[in-house]
DNA sequence: GCCGTTTTCGGCCCGACTGTTTTCAGTCG
């Protein structure tokens, strides 16, 4: 049983329980169980085979541990199936309707005996809906609408699509307003994930009602959803929802604080507030007794102010951030500007668009120390890949282009197929000659997880195997992983000296977040590649790096912020020594 | 249901906006 159908069994429990009328932390302690589980880098399943004490995870009781064992042991869970004979089916579809809640849900449902989308259509039509107490035609009407839109819309954004979409929204927000001093895109965005449910920006504009005005009369708005003094909400014609809200200068630093979230990490925070006697919220901290409010411009000063220091929005998962705020043991993460070397990047010679010169004076004048270019093995037909021959020329090309642009180190490189029988595109000899070897799995992605592991891990077994990249193969929002033991090839990683990527380019982040943590914990040697195919996308380092520090990689955990002589020594180690010397160089 | 450098019991975040109301309940984030 995967943690992600774990995880959806206590999502379902929370729901039913919030329809029932059961206590609101009840219902957060179920959400947050299913939250953390759908997150958790090992498999709950495995853990509870191993012995594991769930309840050693934050937010897991003896309660929903022993839901989760007998869950993972019987594949049902007694409370859920009690609870789901509850109600009629199809209520769980109706709360899942934005804008419907569990009160209303209830009252549709006991009053009009309404428990499925279609008959709620029906009443809707007929008038019923909006003939109940507290409703009205309007009511009715937005409920209709969001009908329509929840079906068709897809789920969350993928962070590709949402980066896009809030780069518009900001260029056209900054050019409509000229008052607006300070534009900062918050939420779950400037947090990093993966997908994202929608889009909160925070301005200091002069002129508020200018910046709300301008945000509705885009020409991509297709449904206002709300429009007051200090925010506006629409929906553009991509199905993105954006919220705007803005602020004053002096309760900015708040106002980031409060709009980046996540949930549960703002909940943390007000309780901690709590505690010092003060009440958190978007304008800042107010004193319990006299209501005095005590503003903060800046982030960091709202964390000191509490007693933490300060949280990177990577991190504020709440997963532990806080605790480890309050210690003063959130290190140094890693950032872009410490990668030294890209090791990962595609030209015309194989599926990039740019040629080799460019890229690696593209590199250059990023300041880069060194590049590997590492264009398609010969198993990529369909990716121009490279023959052993064309290889060879290749490698020559790339010496000329290295001293022809001088100032940066030009390594020769490939991304080799992993084939699906686990041998490799290319023989010992012919890699031998190279500086820099990828290796990644291109097809037969839906093979079975033991079939997979080993085939990925014969792979690390070569010796001449620098890197996997982007070892699940998903493509957010497209794609799924591969399946595949992670747990173990991040400890054949470890142990062959292999390493692994996190891959940057925003269709990718591969490793995810959670994976990236993991390798990290287990000593796996990482490295943070762009996989550009073009000059521009080697700035995907940049989300690379974003990624890294979700899993709260310091510049120390990744290879590539090795100085470029540092780098090519510790790649003439014994690969099986290069995980234990991964420390024993100087970085940032 | 979870959790404890305030607690093993008694807490557990807070405000904007909407729609239907003349003072507020429901939903959302």
């Amino acid at each position: 049983m995967t943690n992600s159908e774990i995880a959806e069994a206590f999502e379902t429990i929370a729901t039913l329980l919030q329809i029932e009328g059961e206590k609101s932390f009840t219902v957060r302690a179920y959400q947050r169980a299913a939250r953390t589980i759908e997150r958790l880098p090992q498999d709950v399943d495995a853990m509870i085979r191993d012995g594991d004490d769930l309840t050693a995870i934050p937010g897991i009781g003896k309660a929903i541990s022993a839901k989760i064992a007998e869950l993972v042991a019987t594949g049902r869970m007694a409370y859920l199936d009690r609870l789901e004979a509850e109600f009629p089916e199809g209520v769980l579809d109706l709360v899942r309707i934005p804008g419907l809640g569990p009160k209303t849900v209830v009252r549709i449902w006991k009053e009009l005996d309404v428990t499925s989308i279609e008959a709620l259509q029906a009443a809707i039509e007929d008038g019923r809906v909006a003939s109940l107490p507290r409703m009205g035609k309007k009511s009715a009407d937005n409920i209709r609408r969001a009908i329509q839109f929840a079906r068709s819309k897809s789920d969350r954004l993928p962070i590709s699509r949402a980066v896009d979409i809030a780069r518009r929204v900001a260029a056209h927000l900054e050019s409509t307003c000229p008052d607006i001093s300070s534009l900062v895109v918050c939420g779950s965005l400037r947090r990093f994930e993966e997908t994202v449910g929608d889009l909160d920006l925070v301005c200091v504009t002069a002129d508020p009602a200018a910046a709300l005005d301008a945000l509705i009369s885009m020409d991509t708005v297709t449904q206002v959803i709300g429009h007051g003094d200090k925010k506006a909400s629409v929906i553009l014609d991509s199905g993105a929802q954006v919220d705007l809200r803005v602020s004053q200068p002096e309760t900015l630093g708040a106002m980031l604080q409060y709009f980046t979230g996540s949930l549960h990490h703002n909940v943390r925070l007000r309780e901690i507030a709590s505690a010092l006697g003060l009440s958190l919220n978007e304008y800042g901290l107010a004193n319990s007794e006299s209501g005095e409010l005590e503003t903060f411009a800046d982030e960091r000063a709202l964390y000191a102010r509490l007693g933490l220091q300060y949280v990177p929005p990577e991190l504020r998962q709440g997963t532990g951030e806080i605790a480890a705020a309050k210690n003063g043991v959130i290190p140094r993460l890693v950032q872009g500007s410490d990668i030294r070397g890209d090791l990962h990047a595609h030209t015309d010679w194989s599926d990039g668009r740019d040629p080799m010169e460019t890229m690696i004076a593209a590199a250059r004048e990023r300041g880069l120390e060194y590049i590997a270019i590492t264009d398609h093995s010969a198993g990529r037909g369909i990716a121009n890949g490279l023959s052993v021959e064309r290889l060879r020329s290749h490698r020559a090309a790339l010496r000329r282009a290295e001293s022809h642009i001088g100032g940066i180190r030009v390594l020769s490189g490939t991304e080799m197929d992993i084939r699906a029988d686990g041998s490799l595109d290319y023989p010992d000899d012919v890699l031998a000659d190279l500086d820099w070897v990828v290796a990644s799995v291109h097809s037969a992605m839906g093979q079975d997880s033991a079939t997979m592991t080993e085939r990925i891990i014969s792979a690390m077994n070569n010796p001449y195997v620098s890197a996997i990249g982007h070892l699940s193969t998903r493509l957010i929002g497209e794609r799924r992983p591969v399946d595949a033991d992670y747990e173990t090839l991040f400890r054949a990683a470890a142990d062959t000296g292999t390493a692994l990527e996190i891959n940057g380019s925003l269709e990718r982040l591969d490793l995810k977040d959670a994976h990236a943590s993991r390798a990290r914990e287990l000593g796996v040697p990482l490295v943070i590649d762009s996989d550009a195919h073009t000059a521009e996308a080697l700035g995907n380092l940049d989300y690379g790096a974003r990624l890294a520090r979700r899993g709260w990689c310091e510049a120390r955990h990744i290879v590539n912020t090795m100085r470029a002589d540092d780098f090519v020594s510790w790649l003439k180690l014994d690969k099986k020594s290069r995980s234990r010397a991964l420390s024993g160089y100087e970085r940032v």
